[in-house]
DNA sequence: GATGATTATTAGCCTTGTCTAACTTGTCGC
DNA sequence: GCGACAAGTTAGACAAGGCTAATAATCATC
């Protein structure tokens, strides 16, 4: 039954668990799947005050390809998290802390689109691509991925 | 209060909702989500098979950096799914089903883990990012990521 | 072959993210 | 200024993915 040795060895540092190199990128992906989606609302609806000085949630369902109601619930985790505020049937803005990570994504997504473009990808695929791409890139990505981009 | 047009034009096809260029990107990468942990799982049950001869739950849970109970649950869902195959208080196996998943998962994982190492990324980073990234990858791209990391 | 440690499972809870159905509010036209 | 329709909210269901605590099975070993 193999009975491999894994007993001791680990047994130090008061880590939050066990601290396999392997599990610790796991959980890197896991945190970076929780930040998702409340990335890519904050863009949106940073996108659409741009465009068209408001964030509505029926324009952010549209966009974001669910229901109304569904908007309606994300929205109230967004703002119990300090990203946004809305009153009652307005529409929604952006707290500072909202708008710099929104910032931040319109950064990380730019740079990916433009670094896929440069590979040689066609546009559609690269905005698609881009779309689950950015939040999983780590700094050091990022930046290599603006080098090349650039030269290109 | 902007007052802005978005009344006909989108009336026609049954389609799956709206069909936004937007929406479509947003839902095919919920998509990618749903099944990124299925993937996950299934590439890593391969491995330890392939390394140890049989994929222990507990071996799982330390690589992945869960709790056991958690493991158990989703083992319930793959194998539900069709992609493993158990039986009480033994080891995990793959169907064929989850065997070709595994295959093209590795495949994916490797193509990206290659490309971030030629273009300069430290191996930690990479397999970071890689293990990320992998599920967010089209075909397309895929095929330049491996270009690029032959032709370096 | 009994027993103690390791491993696996079950039960039960919580949050997130999705939906439909039903209701309320706002807005625009007349 | 009222009535219809669009937009927003609330209620409630459901699945996934995580956890802890408690229970059950396996196994190593003496």
């Amino acid at each position: 039954m193999m009975a491999d040795d894994h007993t001791e060895a680990e047994a130090l540092e008061p880590e939050a668990r066990p601290a396999d190199p392997r599990a610790e990128a796991f959980q890197g992906v896991r945190e970076a799947r929780r930040n998702e989606l409340a990335e890519d609302y904050v863009e949106l609806i940073a996108e659409l005050i741009h465009e068209h000085g408001e964030a509505r949630p029926v324009d952010i369902a549209t966009k974001m390809g669910v229901t109304a109601p569904t908007v309606a619930k994300t929205l109230g985790r967004l703002a119990r998290d300090g990203l946004i505020t809305r009153a009652k049937y307005r529409s929604v803005f952006l707290t500072e802390e909202g708008r710099a990570l929104a910032r931040e994504c319109q950064q990380r997504h730019e740079i990916v689109l433009r670094f896929l473009l440069s590979l040689g990808l066609d546009p559609e695929t690269a905005e698609r691509d881009a779309e689950g791409i950015e939040h999983h890139v780590s700094e050091r990505t990022l930046a290599l991925f603006a080098a090349f981009a650039d030269r290109s």
